[in-house]
DNA sequence: TTAAAAATCACCCGAAAGGGTAAATGAAAG
DNA sequence: CTTTCATTTACCCTTTCGGGTGATTTTTAA
């Protein structure tokens, strides 16, 4: 039912099968189990899977923490650091990346499941915080002149990326009307087109 | 210098005056100190602060809450609660007000100052978790057919509500090179537009 | 060195959008 | 009851944009 593939980056075989097991009885899929660098990048290239959980040190090396740069610019997946909690300095390094979650040895098995469904949970949530849904009451907080309910309606068609005939469409009123009310909305928000209203109403927000 | 202008809404005397004494000390400005909520009302509209500290109790009732609401609702400003440790019950409907920030009592100085920074510098920072910066690698990781640097030049002026006129102005380039790259843009963002653009990739790293 | 890819510019055409004025309707508020 | 105000539509005209083709130069990579 999960079918939720997860990568191990882990270079002490039996602390790596101890995460495979774990995972697998909580019903993800272990995708792979790999021991080092390149043959995490090559298991990402050929197999990406929906998350990954990397060892921050790998061979003595600070290797996990460049897979995470490598998987934060090139691929959209959630990734947990497996650490110590005595590692600090290397936490600080590790902070960077922006994981998903960390997962802290020695670790229980329940212990690692939530590490792992909160992860998952925030990653999945983190870029709705981006680029948020247009509000009439936000956006009017930071205008002289409010934008009515019907204004505002033309607003987030727009926002959306409609033609005038689109919107018109959608409204079930003329063309005509579509552009009278459009240009309201101009005079108020100080735009001249579609996009730039648009930026308009970033800028307003962000100030 | 910091010329930061605080409202108290406090109905107990003497803590209202311990605050303002602590705020004063720390260079903030005490707008003014209101007991009720029909002078906080009263104050906001006729002399809006920088900031409100707002008691959740007030003469017994919950109108710290009432005036957080119309606030949040109404101006851009960050307030703080001013609560009890064991006030677990309000506490929760506090919450869903979003407040910047808590000051619990009792307080210290220090602990109100620090409150009060971390506040505001929340509050200046959290909208510009919305409304990102657009990154050419985190669209490049949705689309099939990656945008090249050049592309993602006009994109960005396009993201910022300039005309096909403004964009070869900026770019020193003919208006005819902007439309070319901009079909490009299109046919790898499938969009038919400026603005369908814009809301392209909002959609793609929505997902 | 040569081939492929990216960037540059031109021209044409039809569709869409912006700017302005004028006016009818209907609801809400005084 | 009248006077706002929001909503609706029409018509005009100009500018801008989208779509297509073709061609030159520059850069990159093989």
């Amino acid at each position: 039912m999960n079918e939720i593939s997860i990568l191990i980056v882990e270079d002490e075989p039996i602390v790596a099968e101890d995460i495979a097991g774990a995972l697998r009885r909580n019903d993800y899929i272990v995708s792979a189990i790999v021991y080092n660098r390149e043959d995490a990048l090559a298991e990402l290239k050929n197999n990406l899977p929906d998350a990954a959980i990397l060892d921050i040190n790998l061979n003595g090396k600070m290797e996990g923490i460049e897979i995470a740069e490598i998987i934060a610019c090139n691929y959209h997946i959630p990734f947990l650091f497996l650490t110590s909690y005595s590692d600090k300095k290397t936490l600080a390094n590790a902070k960077v990346t922006e994981p998903a979650g960390y997962i802290v040895k020695p670790f229980t098995e329940a212990g690692l499941y939530s590490s792992i469904e909160i992860a998952l949970h925030n990653f999945a949530q983190k870029s709705k915080h981006n680029f948020p849904e247009l509000k009439l009451s936000t956006i009017n907080k930071f205008l002289p002149s409010p934008v009515s309910e019907r204004e505002f309606q033309l607003l987030q068609l727009i926002y959306n990326g409609c033609t005038n005939k689109q919107i018109a469409a959608e409204l079930f009123i003329s063309i005509n009307t579509v552009k009278k009310h459009i240009n309201n909305l101009y005079l108020k928000l100080d735009a001249t087109s579609h996009s730039s209203a648009i930026a308009r109403i970033r800028q307003l927000i962000l100030q």
